[in-house]
DNA sequence: ATATTTTGAGTAAACGTTTACTCAAATCAA
DNA sequence: TTGATTTGAGTAAACGTTTACTCAAAATAT
C-alpha cells in the first residue's frame, strides 16, 4: 500500500508538504497542490489512520458495551448510536458482554488497549470495577439505559419506576382488577427491579389486593420467557384479566403462548408491554406498550460522548420522557 | 495514560525488556519478570494497541458493511459475525451503507484508512468501483448473502433461486393453483431478481397459468412493504389463495394487513416467509419460511475472512443448504 | 583454566504520520 | 538599494510499540 513517502517522491516534495495539503493547512502553492493531489490519485494513496492516530491520540472510534439483550431492542438502540457516531467521522466497535463481568472487562480492556475515544455503557449496573479502569484510562464515558447513583457519570435513561408504575395504572384506569406481571429478571438492576417496584406501588397506591405469587419472573426478558411466565402465571391464578410485561418481547411470547393455550387477547387476557420496538405494529394484536424511545436515546447518549470528547469536560444526564402507546392489546372493562 | 516507557522506567529495566515479557519471547528472567509485571499492575499499564498496529500492520478490526435491511435480519447476522470475530480476539466495526453507493465508497475508504485487516461485504452486489478499491488496499475480501460472478472474491450464500423455487413449489403441492408474489424490490440483484425468477420457474414447471400482475413489488422487504404489497395484490386478484412472500418482515407485515382486512390467515390466504428470523415462531399463525442460516453463514463469513487474513490465500466459496421450515401459515388444500 | 555457548538485557531503527523549527527565495516598504 | 516581511517548502523529532543487533556476564564444555 502506498504511504506518504511514495506521495511525496512522485510528486517530488517533502512528506511535510504532502501532509500539509492532505490537511489543508497552509505553506504550499497551488502547482505543489496539484502535484501532489495528482500523485494520491495516481497511488489510490489513502493516508494510514493507524499512524494518524498514533500522533493525534484519535482514533475516530467509539466502543459500545451491550449486554445480553433482545435482538430487537439492541438492534434499534444501536442503529441510533451509529448514524450519529458515523455522521460525525468516527466509527463504532459494539461489543456484547453476555452481561459477564468477566467478559465485560475483557472488552473494557480491549477497548482501552485500542484507544477509542470514548465508551457507552448500556443497561446494566456499571461496577465499580468497571468505572475505575475506564476512570483510569481517561476515556469520556456516558451510560445509557442506566445510571449510577454514586459515581460521576452521566446518563441517558427513562425513568423505568415510574413508566411501569404508569403501565399499571392505565391497566386499573381500564378497570382491570386482577393483574399479574411478567417481569423478567427481576433481579436485574435495571429492568428488573424497578419496574417491579413500579407497579407493586401502582397496586397498592389503588388499594389492589395482590399477591406475590402474581409476579412471575425467569432468566431473561425474550419471547420465550414471556411464554413460559405466562404459562405459570394463568396455572397460578386463573382469573386474571391484565398482564404487565416488562418487555415486548415477552409480551409477544405471551400472546402467541396465548393463542396456543386458546386464550384470547386482549378478549379474555389483557397486555402492556415496555419498549415499544417496532414489531408492535405488526403484532396481532397490535401490541399496547410503554414507549421508551431508544433509538432517539442512544442518538442522544452518542452526541454526549462526543461532545465529551471535544472537550465539554461534564454532561448532564438526561432522563427522556416515556410514553403510553395505546394500540389494541388491552381491553376496557369499565 | 502509562506508557511502556514508564512501565520500563518504574521497574528499572529498557522498554524492550518489558516489551518482551509483555509478549511472552524469551530473553528476561524470573525476577525481571516479576518486577515488570507488577509495575503493570501498579501503573494499570494497558499497552497501546494503535503503536502496536502500527508496527504489525494488524488491528485485530474487522468491517462490515451492511445495506439497508430489515433490522432483525441484520441483527441475526451480526451476531453470528461479531461472535466469531471477537472469539478470535478481534473487534467488529458495522457500517450501513443504506445501500447507497456513495455512503459505501466512503465507507470503504474509512476502512482502509483504519487499516482493518478484512472486511465482510453483505447482500449487496459489488461494484467494480468498490472491488478495485479493496483490491488494491489488499485487505482480505469475503462476500455474504451476496456473490461475483466475474470476481475472484470467495462468497457465503444460498441458492435464492432454487430456495424460491422450492417455496413455491412447496405451495403447489399444498394444492394451491392460484399464488401472489410480494417481492420486495424485484430489481435487487440480490433478494429481488432470483426470488422472482425462481418464482415464475416452479409456476411454468407446473403449468400454472400466471399474469404478470400476480407478482408485487415495493422499495424494499419489511412490514410496511409487506403489507402494502399484500393489499394491492388482493384488490387485483381476489381469489388468490397463497402468497410466496419475498422476506419473513414482509410476510408478517401481510399478515397483520391481513387481519385489519379481514383476511384470515391461513384459512383463507396462506404465506410463506424467507429468512427464519427468530421471530417466525412466535408470530400468529407461527410461520412457515424458507430458512437461511444467517447467523451461521455469518458466522462461516467471518472464519473466512480471519483464515485469509492468516495467510490462507484463497478460500472456496460455499452455498449453504436451504430448508423449508413448516409451521402453520400454509393451509392444505388437497 | 580457557574457549565456547547461553542467558539476560540494552540500544536504536522502524512503522507512517504530524508539526515545530528552520531557512532560502520572493515580495514589499522605505 | 537595503532591510523587513511573507511565502513555500524542507528537516527532524515525536507518538508508543516491536525487533534486529549488540554485548557483557554467566554457564558450560574441553
Amino acid at each position: 500500500m502506498a504511504t506518504i513517502k511514495d506521495v511525496a517522491r512522485a510528486a517530488n516534495v517533502s512528506i511535510a508538504t504532502v501532509s500539509r495539503v492532505l490537511n489543508n493547512k497552509s505553506g504550499f502553492s497551488e502547482d505543489t497542490r496539484k502535484a501532489v493531489e495528482q500523485a494520491i490519485e495516481e497511488l489510490g494513496y489513502v493516508p494510514n489512520g493507524v499512524a494518524r492516530g498514533l500522533i493525534s491520540k484519535r482514533t475516530n472510534t467509539i466502543g459500545l458495551l451491550v449486554p445480553a439483550l433482545s435482538s430487537m431492542l439492541v438492534s434499534e438502540m444501536v442503529s441510533g448510536i451509529e448514524r450519529t457516531v458515523h455522521e460525525q467521522g468516527s466509527s463504532l466497535i459494539v461489543c456484547h458482554t453476555e452481561s459477564k463481568g468477566k467478559k465485560t472487562m475483557q472488552y473494557l480492556q480491549l477497548l482501552i488497549a485500542k484507544q477509542v475515544d470514548g465508551i457507552i455503557f448500556t443497561s446494566e449496573v456499571l461496577l465499580q470495577e468497571y468505572y475505575q479502569m475506564i476512570e483510569r484510562s481517561g476515556i469520556p464515558l456516558v451510560l445509557l439505559s442506566t445510571e449510577s447513583l454514586n459515581l460521576p457519570v452521566p446518563s441517558v435513561k427513562v425513568n423505568d419506576r415510574l413508566a411501569s408504575f404508569h403501565a399499571t395504572e392505565y391497566m386499573i384506569r381500564q378497570g382491570h382488577k386482577k393483574i399479574g406481571m411478567i417481569s423478567g429478571n427481576r433481579n436485574d438492576m435495571i429492568a428488573g427491579v424497578p419496574r417491579v417496584e413500579g407497579f407493586r406501588m401502582a397496586l397498592s397506591s389503588h388499594q389492589i389486593p395482590f399477591e406475590e405469587s402474581m409476579i412471575v419472573s425467569h432468566k431473561g426478558f425474550s419471547y420465550i420467557d414471556g411464554a413460559k411466565s405466562f404459562r405459570t402465571l394463568m396455572t397460578d391464578h386463573p382469573d386474571i384479566t391484565a398482564v404487565v410485561a416488562a418487555s415486548d418481547e415477552m409480551a409477544l411470547g405471551m400472546i402467541s403462548e396465548g393463542y396456543k393455550m386458546g386464550i384470547q387477547i386482549p378478549e379474555q387476557v389483557s397486555v402492556i408491554g415496555y419498549d415499544n420496538i417496532q414489531i408492535c405494529n405488526v403484532s396481532i394484536p397490535p401490541l399496547t406498550t410503554i414507549s421508551q424511545p431508544v433509538a432517539k436515546m442512544g442518538e442522544v447518549a452518542a452526541k454526549m460522548v462526543l461532545d465529551m470528547i471535544h472537550g465539554d469536560e461534564k454532561q448532564e444526564s438526561v432522563v427522556f420522557p416515556h410514553e403510553i402507546i395505546e394500540r389494541q392489546s388491552v381491553k376496557k372493562m369499565n
